[in-house]
DNA sequence: CGTAATATTGCAACATTATAACCTAATCTG
DNA sequence: CAGATTAGGTTATAATGTTGCAATATTACG
């Protein structure tokens, strides 16, 4: 498990990253190396990281390590939707699919740890039934549930 | 506009802090003087509140004033579910229908800055759907949304 | 190219939010 | 009442996030 694992990891964090240029070539704006790097330390993690686990990552790589620096990479990042912001464990953690900005959820299996993406499309139902039921307009949203994955459920 | 909303108000809070009494009673927890006090804090702002704003509130009222005394009553009061947090505000606000622990949802407008309650019914829906959508067990959710609400929807 | 405008980064200090540790006081239980 | 339990007081500190300004890099344009 651990190969197959570590194999599929390295594959999404080059995904991300190739996906990532994309978007920013698109938009016309810049990933510097430091914004680079904190995106790449974020899909290596591969769960919600936070902004001062990534400052000793980030010094490690050879980076200049000081709040403002995560934090300006963090919030580009998270600008152009590459990153989602989990602010119930005050963390972050890699877009599944990037391109422009989108309803953030997530399901937080609180056994492994893992952050599953909730689907784009089913946010979208929901934000829209909110709409209807209560006469409002919804800019962003965030939904944060916790509780057992497929996977430990099964396992305990 | 003014006394209406501030007869309301004051009606609200009441209902609120007799609520919280009962509740407390049948769980068999104390209501101390400054988690009572706290609680009425909570609902005389009536909007997501943060603890250190309540510190000086706390102080005019003539309690002790320190961040352990404010969290340690904002921990009380979240656990038997008289108030949400809502993460995304590091804020806290009274709950509309407490009697138990439940699902928090609030849709916060950015112009009146108004947090309301979403129904609970529909929180229930959209975690057993997930639930089955994704073969998770949910324990624990909170769905933040921001927008207009409807009246000031109208207003601009 | 050269220069001005813009965007990005480095750095130091600071602001905000939350908790730990330890002790005293109040309340409950038998 | 004595002992156990719960709640609160106090000090210090940890964790998270921001401001302001100077320096550097990148882009835009004549």
């Amino acid at each position: 498990m651990a190969i197959s694992h570590l194999h599929d990891h390295n594959h999404c964090i080059e995904t991300a990253i190739e996906r990532a240029q994309s978007v920013c070539e698109e938009k016309g704006v810049r990933l510097t190396p430091v914004r680079r790097q904190v995106l790449e330390l974020i899909w290596q993690n591969h769960k919600p990281t936070g902004a001062y686990e990534l400052l000793p990552q980030l010094a490690l790589a050879g980076f200049n390590s000081a709040p403002p620096t995560v934090y300006r990479a963090l919030d580009f990042l998270l600008e152009i939707g590459l990153i989602h912001r989990i602010s119930s464990l005050n963390a972050f953690i890699g877009c599944d699919h990037p391109g422009g900005l989108h309803p953030t959820g997530f399901f937080i299996c609180t056994d492994c740890g893992n952050a599953a993406e909730l689907p784009a499309e089913t946010l979208q139902t929901f934000a829209s039934q909110l709409e209807n039921e209560l006469g409002v307009q919804v800019d962003s949203s965030s939904y944060e549930l916790t509780g057992l994955c497929a996977v430990c459920r099964l396992k305990n």
